[in-house]
DNA sequence: GTACTTGCAAACAGTTTGCATAGGC
DNA sequence: GCCTATGCAAACTGTTTGCAAGTAC
């Protein structure tokens, strides 16, 4: 997510409507590096406006991953944590303090440490079309 | 997971009990690439034991993972899918036929294709203690 | 005015839990 | 015989859906 402007005018260009909720929830996205949960998002955003439902949060959510401008990620156990980060970088759990971290790349990883973050384990997850499915297209 | 055996010796180490439940789901897992969700071992396992319970299948499959004897992926929304293979690889999720491939690490990766795959997004998860959480205790 | 969006409640999927019974060692 | 494991059902968490009413453009 570059901006609060560039994200309404995707919005617009996708057919759909910019509207105080949205608004609002992409107020606390922008710019956020706490990759908050729908859960945080729905409590924050609940402030301003204490009739919001969690189906508009997830709907939104949905809406803005859709185009592009916020991802999900699953590195905690059944929830999705959402980062208007779409650039490429990693992140790192801790399993102290149940935080998400950014890790940006270039930088030296010996997979022991990175950042000063302990690393006791790690995964590396790819998404596309395997070359099986991409034969048979 | 090594072997049968060495399964076995890690559970009695640890206090547990080899059942004959535990042995047919160690026995679907041992050298398995596919990494089944709980609900794929649990037909599977059906068909030998048509009594055994998705609790069952469940506590098991948490029991080893605690020995260390498979890990749990999280690359599928809301399902988690388990592996017996411990050594460090990678993972690729192809959105058509939503099969989990394993990817081993030596590879050239242009970010765009490995192995074939064509990659569309890539996650990397880090998981242990933070460099705060350090310093604190 | 016409989609699209909201908020509610109910449904849903995957997983976990409590408990009485069964069974491994 | 003790303690762990099983199977059942019920609970639980995070998320999604259908729908009537509301609202952006």
């Amino acid at each position: 997510m570059e901006n609060l402007k560039d994200c309404f005018q995707k919005l617009k260009d996708s057919g759909l409507k910019v509207t105080p909720q949205r608004l609002a929830i992409v107020k606390i996205l922008e710019g956020n590096t706490c990759h908050p949960s729908a859960d945080k998002i729905y409590n924050e955003v609940k402030k301003k406006y204490p009739m919001i439902s969690f189906a508009t949060v997830y709907k939104t959510l949905k809406v803005l991953a859709e185009i592009g401008e916020i991802q999900q990620l699953k590195i905690v156990e059944k929830k999705v944590n959402f980062d208007p980060n779409t650039d490429p970088h990693n992140h790192f759990f801790c399993k102290k303090c149940r935080e998400i971290r950014d890790v940006f790349p270039g930088k030296k990883i010996n997979l022991k440490e990175i950042d000063g973050h302990l690393i006791e384990k790690y995964q590396v997850y790819f998404y596309g079309i395997c070359s099986k499915c991409r034969k048979q297209n």
